[in-house]
DNA sequence: ACGTAACCGAGACGGTACGTCAGGTCTTATC
DNA sequence: GATAAGACCTGACGTACCGTCTCGGTTACGT
């Protein structure tokens, strides 16, 4: 996703400088904070960050690669350590996430990826396919793995209860204003899809 | 959330053509889902619907203000009649609500209000008390209405039950490439979710 | 040149208002002399009027149309009467024109007839047709009556001394600013042409 | 009077590039020439000199300033070399003139000009310092010269001479058609004048 | 050690679209 | 049918950015 190709192998002439491109990066992702995406120019940022327009075209194609490449950097890993209770796993992982994207940057990161997603069903279809299979599979398999110690139905169907999940965070995220106690409805949507898994008992 | 402020009452001089008014609006959406929110100008609008921009700017502030608007139109209504089970309720209502959005034109309504949402955290209280909220409400009432039939427990939060749905069926609606199978995938996530409501027999 | 076809004979439905035909050229020459020839705008005549713009575009074809005949009013008729001398009787006229003209709003006339002779030859030809070469012969008349009496060249080309007087004025109207005296410099230019004509004695 | 500020000392960034500048100037008289003042838009030469409008607006504040600096470029220079007799030097000085200005372009800047001195009291008053008092004053010293040679008053006001010539050649410019002939004109009116300031003999 | 190729900041370049303003025409209701 | 008001289409205004190109100047490699 980066686009530092940067003198390789067999470079000659002065290598591209790091600093400049951390540089931009910071003021990119520094000024998507304060204007937004719809507000923020290339212009903008070169001069804020002090730097000619021609060294962020030398790195990236355009305005958008370099957004997308600014708040890629926000994204969140998680690879987090189970808590030894399905509830307490699942709640570790939408809590990172939310923490992560709960912020003026994340929202609009999210927004972005949407609108991209909404642009074009190639995109979408190639992001599904790399980026939000994967994740699910990833949730799911956390879920598999309390299959007998939560005594789930035999017949529950992990895929769906993880995109539930996703679902759930993403709509409390993108819709619920920020003045909102994320964190309790948090918990209490996991309960409820943990028990919407579970054997009736 | 309409611009079109005229003739009130004591009106002087020509009227606003309702005509040009829907022509605008209309060639809007027509752009909208041919070029995408990104391309869309508003000289384009002009000259495709062969009015000048004048025209366009009397009636509205800006581009964005048109836009809003223009995809304001294709906002659906649920008051869809009772199926007289709880399943069939919701998946009438989820399905309705999928198949009007489930189109570039939709899509990108949704996206440009999750990055409305995203600009203004104002924007964000206000759409969740006018619109969110009411829609929560509408919602849990149809599962309330269901509590003794279906034997939802005592203490089911319904509310977040149907939180649970819209989320659900946004993200199934915005990250799901639009060559899969969304319809048995609402119907099995609606069946976890009241699932999940429901006493443990 | 006045546009004000008005009702003549078998004229049906309201008379047009010289009220308001007399307002819009007050209004027009007020507004000449406070923003000038080129920020007129016939939007602000009419607010300004207290008129609407079809009552003025009822009356004249153009903006310019209007702002000739506004100016139009102000043109000077010099129909002096005889001081006895040639040297007075020319500087009577003189005097009578620049007395007139030497006005913002006068030379603003000025000004857009030379730009508008400038813009077509054809217009040049009628104007110089119908008024210069009239106004010239007018003048040359007047020194004509005094050949004897002030003893003038038998060959002198009166017309030429005309066009010389004329020119003189207009130069010292256009060129000078407000603050130099035009009045004695006209009093001595013309006494220069004079000689010019004279018996060398 | 030229706005073409670049390279100067410490310049910094690409330097302004002088063939479009030129261009701009050359295609903004032409069109001039073709369509009159009046008509004359930005967008127009921006087009025809196949220039970004950016780049007039870098270089002139308005459409005016574009204008006023490209008529400039055909300001006429009189160095004539003297005939050896009065009426010569100051035939050739008026026919360089009339040469110069008896066109199209010629005329519209003098009219320009003149609409500018009329709406400014200030710029006439500069304008007469610094152009027309040391034009006069340039003629009223050839006229000078040959203060004996020609026998001329030794009271005769040269000034008041310079003027009267200045007045009449701007005369017959500006309000004579073009097809009338300047020329033998132009030599009658200049003895006349000659003949105004010479001794009585 | 040194030439040179690719870098750097700055800013001009040809474009496109913005939102505004005015020109001249047309459409109301009122007089 | 004239009037005041104001909407209509057209098209230019001057501004802001886009992505590219061109300066003078600066590295750091490869010879």
């Amino acid at each position: 996703m980066d686009s530092n190709q940067n003198n390789v192998s067999g470079a000659r002439g002065r290598p591209r400088s790091n600093e400049v491109h951390r540089n931009i990066l910071d003021t990119t992702l520094y000024l998507l904070a304060e204007v937004g995406v719809e507000k923020l120019s290339i212009e903008m940022v070169a001069q804020r960050a002090g730097v000619g327009k021609a060294s962020i075209y030398r790195r990236w194609a355009n305005k958008e690669a370099l957004i997308v490449d600014a708040l890629e950097q926000i994204k969140p890993e998680f690879n987090m350590p189970s808590q030894g209770n399905l509830n307490g796993d699942l709640y570790e992982l939408a809590s990172h996430f939310v923490q992560r994207m709960n912020t003026p940057l994340g929202k609009q990161m999210l927004s972005l990826l949407i609108s991209t997603l909404a642009g074009s069903s190639q995109i979408s279809e190639a992001f599904w396919e790399n980026h939000s299979l994967p994740k699910t599979k990833e949730i799911s398999s956390i879920i598999d793995r309390y299959r007998q110690n939560e005594r789930l139905s035999e017949d529950a169907n992990v895929d769906l209860a993880a995109d539930l999940m996703i679902g759930f965070i993403m709509y409390q995220l993108l819709f619920k204003p920020p003045t909102e106690d994320l964190d309790s409805s948090l918990k209490q949507g996991i309960e409820m899809i943990v028990k919407g898994i579970r054997k009736p008992d």
